[in-house]
DNA sequence: TGCAATTGGTTACAAGTGAAACTATAAGTT
DNA sequence: AACTTATAGTTTCACTTGTAACCAATTGCA
């Protein structure tokens, strides 16, 4: 007959709980590729962020901005304030709307843009480089359903 | 004749970019849990997380928590000394090295324990409920993949 | 034994961040 | 048109956080 042992305060066991393993995988990858730029282009995540949006959508405005990058409508509007500042981004007025602004990368802009992007790329690689085919597409779907709802 | 047209830039697609997408997850799951005692305890997301070391870990010293817990020395430091300054951490010298706390957690400290444990768990549940078994388990065998090296 | 190097932990200062208040423009209502 | 409400974006203030400097106890070693 085996006595069970019913512990008193259940600790949660820390390194296998999935909401902390995700968070420390993430900030060690989001960590990684910021050293890519934060030192030599004195960029905050939240800025390069910023860019890769204007990369992809030009002539948003920076309502777009947060809505595509589910970040705060403040850090965005001091993160085109300080591209803007350092001359990495072009802000223009809406013609319908003066509220509006319309924001898009300066030559400067792209030039950091285009020498960071493929860094972070290579940093998704060396991620998935250590899985195989099958896992890849696993987490892909896994991932997708973790995000909905 | 299809002519293939090469982008001049190539940005970057945001939500498909795999360390993006990790970073809105996580963010999205801790939060939700932070949820459960911020509020409601008064307590961050550090002092969550040294709870939780102390509860599985007994009598460890500040050095400990930071080693099990990937967190910072300093973020360390403030979260123990809120927690003592609550009533929810005992906090004593080690007899051999006067340097060394021994942390543990008091009566108060286990009760707010108990009651954000179940919780924490909760969010867990209904995360790993949107995948199937087959998923489930695929996703801790990646995640241990990708978080060695 | 004495002194430099190391370690556990805290403090100080600067920078970053979030919530709420604010400005300016636009839209809707009567 | 006059007035309320909503929206885009900025500023302010309090709080958090990270880095570096710091203090005190311990260890290593000449």
């Amino acid at each position: 007959m085996s006595i069970e042992i019913v512990p008193a305060h259940a600790p949660l066991e820390l390194e296998r709980f999935l909401p902390y393993r995700l968070s420390i995988l993430s900030n060690t990858v989001s960590q990684a590729i910021a050293a890519e730029y934060q030192d030599k282009f004195d960029l905050s995540m939240t800025e390069w962020r910023v860019m890769t949006i204007l990369a992809r959508f030009p002539e948003v405005s920076a309502r777009e901005v947060v809505d595509r990058s589910r970040m705060d409508k403040v850090a965005v509007s001091r993160a085109v304030a300080r591209l803007v500042e350092a001359g990495r981004v072009d802000k223009g007025i809406h013609d319908d709307d003066k509220r509006r602004s319309v924001l898009k990368l300066s030559e400067a802009g792209w030039a950091i843009h285009d020498e960071v992007a493929p860094r972070a790329r290579a940093h998704e690689r060396a991620l998935l480089a250590k899985l195989d085919d099958e896992e890849t597409a696993w987490l892909g779907r896994i991932l997708d359903k973790l995000m909905v709802g």
